[in-house]
RNA sequence: GGCGGUAUAGCCAAGUGGUAAGGCAGAGGUCUGCAAAACCUUCAUCACCGGUUCAAAUCCGGUUACCGCCUCCA
């Protein structure tokens, strides 16, 4: 049984979904007017690989991520670049599907901008307003979050508490257009010159939080399974998006709230754009495997702080490796598998079983990973048997290939050599058959320049390219 | 000021009452013509102080350090 920690009671609870073996799930996506950097990539992946849990538990997951395309950084961005601020988001959009794709992130189900539900924003403002949750005010349209009565219970803040912080962050033409200072913007004046759409209350522009209130409904009901983000959105987005979606349904928005923790850099800092400390995927995939940047990001729990350094990177990739390896030997070994039947299987699927106990408590990769490196210590021992089965060795590889395929590790077609590399590998074996150890070291030293590793084995050559 | 998180070996990291998983790195060994890969062996008393208990990394009280949210941020 499938437990998740709900950030909304502060504890594991079993996961039941309000359709049987239908998950709905919503994740808060970019603000598109940069490349995604390490952070935001550290929230696809750990949301990708719940995602493909789920599915691997059998349910049918419907998945939402927005873009934020229309907001001050969007504007900014424009007006910077001497573009439209269409212009911007279509940019980033685009980088953001080859940067995610890179990663083995699997596509959303949808990908809602919000300048395309700006009739549906409106709408949603205008019940609010309807339902005296919402005013109008100077050209501005405000929530009344005091009004809600459960204001500020998924991020545990006191309402009174807030009034104090807010009170040094807000300037006094805000404190003259809210009636409150803990009220929040759903609808923003347009300035002169900025993009701007047609509304009741004049041309402007939806708030932030809006938005996803208004998306994750449209696509996944008044009330749905999973709603996931950063821990910095916990608090005000999510709490302000519970605010707006109950006052306007009267339902229970979300089921399940998840948070991802940090990527951190030097000193457990956070990596932010605001703090501008952040690495770009765009820039790191020129330089790091996309492989090894994706077991990096799925390979530590989603709840937990993840410190992004270069020895870190490296232990990933050695880890990876160590996967990858255990498998191209195993799968080495199938031209000669003519073994009897043995109780290999057996040992898979209570590996197998152990991996689901493990997954089942909130998402446990690493004591997920820990069954992994149990099937590679499996593969590994079964490679080096003098006779194997070809359907036992099958099952260890399958098995990889689907718990591994969790956290996005993607296994290697077996590929075939050039003919002339091939020719100077069958040199080397006649050399090594001569005894002739010169010959064919230097054979080897050779192919190894131009990346093609071998390895000397009972059953022949085995080769691998290098990187 | 309010709310929350983290502290386990050189490093990453499991572990919510029963005597410290797993991985990386290191050391020694086996295999190999030599390698490589693999395999075997080895490597911690859990930030600090006090308490509860037959028994605590795990529960309670306190202390310290670091981080985050409260204002745009995954």
């Amino acid at each position: 049984m499938l437990k998740i920690f709900n950030t909304l009671t502060r504890q594991k609870e079993e996961f039941k979904s309000i359709v049987p073996n239908e998950v709905h799930m919503y994740v808060c996506g970019p603000t598109v007017y940069n490349y995604i950097h390490i952070g935001n990539a550290r929230s696809i992946v750990a949301f990708d690989t719940v995602r493909r849990y789920l599915e691997y538990l059998g349910y049918k997951v419907t998945f939402v991520s927005n873009f934020t395309d229309v907001d001050d950084k969007m504007i900014k961005e424009a007006k910077r670049e001497n573009i439209t601020v269409p212009e911007v988001a279509d940019k980033f959009i685009k980088a953001f599907y080859e940067d995610v794709a890179k990663l083995n992130v699997q596509k959303a189900t949808i990908n809602p901008r919000a300048t395309d539900n700006i009739k549906e924003i409106i709408d949603f403002i205008s019940d609010l307003i309807d339902k005296g949750y919402a005013y109008e005010s100077q050209g501005d349209v405000f929530y009344r979050a005091r009004k809600f009565k459960h204001y500020g219970e998924l991020s545990d803040q006191n309402i009174d508490q807030l009034v104090q912080g807010a009170s040094e962050h807000i300037g006094e033409a805000e404190f003259d257009k809210k009636q409150d200072p803990v009220d929040f913007a759903l609808w923003k004046k347009a300035k002169p010159g900025e993009i701007k759409w047609d509304s009741p209350w004049g041309e402007g522009r939806p708030g932030w939080h809006i938005e996803c209130s208004v998306m994750s409904t449209k696509y996944l009901g008044d009330t749905f399974d999973i709603h996931g983000g950063g821990q910095d959105l916990e608090f005000p987005h999510h709490e302000n998006e519970l605010a707006q979606s109950e006052a306007k349904t009267g339902k229970k928005f979300v089921n399940y709230w998840m948070h991802n923790g940090f990527v951190t850099v030097e000193n457990n800092e956070k990596m932010s754009k605001s703090l501008g400390n952040f690495v770009t995927v765009h820039d790191l995939v020129t330089k790091v495997d996309p492989q090894v940047l994706r077991f990096f990001l799925s390979s530590t729990h989603y709840r937990r702080p993840l410190e992004y350094s270069q020895s870190n990177l490296q232990k990933a990739a050695d880890n990876l490796e160590k996967i990858k390896t255990a498998y191209n030997n195993l799968q080495f070994r199938l031209d000669d598998a003519k073994g009897d039947p043995d109780n290999i299987k057996d040992q898979v699927a209570i590996i197998s079983d152990k991996f689901k106990t493990a997954m089942n408590d909130d998402f446990n990769v690493q004591n997920g990973l820990t069954e992994i490196f149990e099937l590679v210590s499996l593969a590994n021992n079964y490679s080096s048997e003098k006779e194997i089965n070809a359907d036992s060795a099958k099952a260890i590889l399958d098995e990889l290939v689907l718990l591994g395929g969790i956290l996005g590790i993607k296994f290697d077609e077996k590929q075939d050599l050039s003919s002339e590399i091939q020719a100077m590998v069958d040199k080397r074996d006649q050399a090594r058959a001569d005894k002739d150890f010169a010959t064919s070291d230097q054979l080897r030293d050779k192919l190894k320049e131009m990346g093609v590793i071998l390895e000397d084995t009972p059953q022949g050559t085995r080769w691998h390219i290098n990187g």
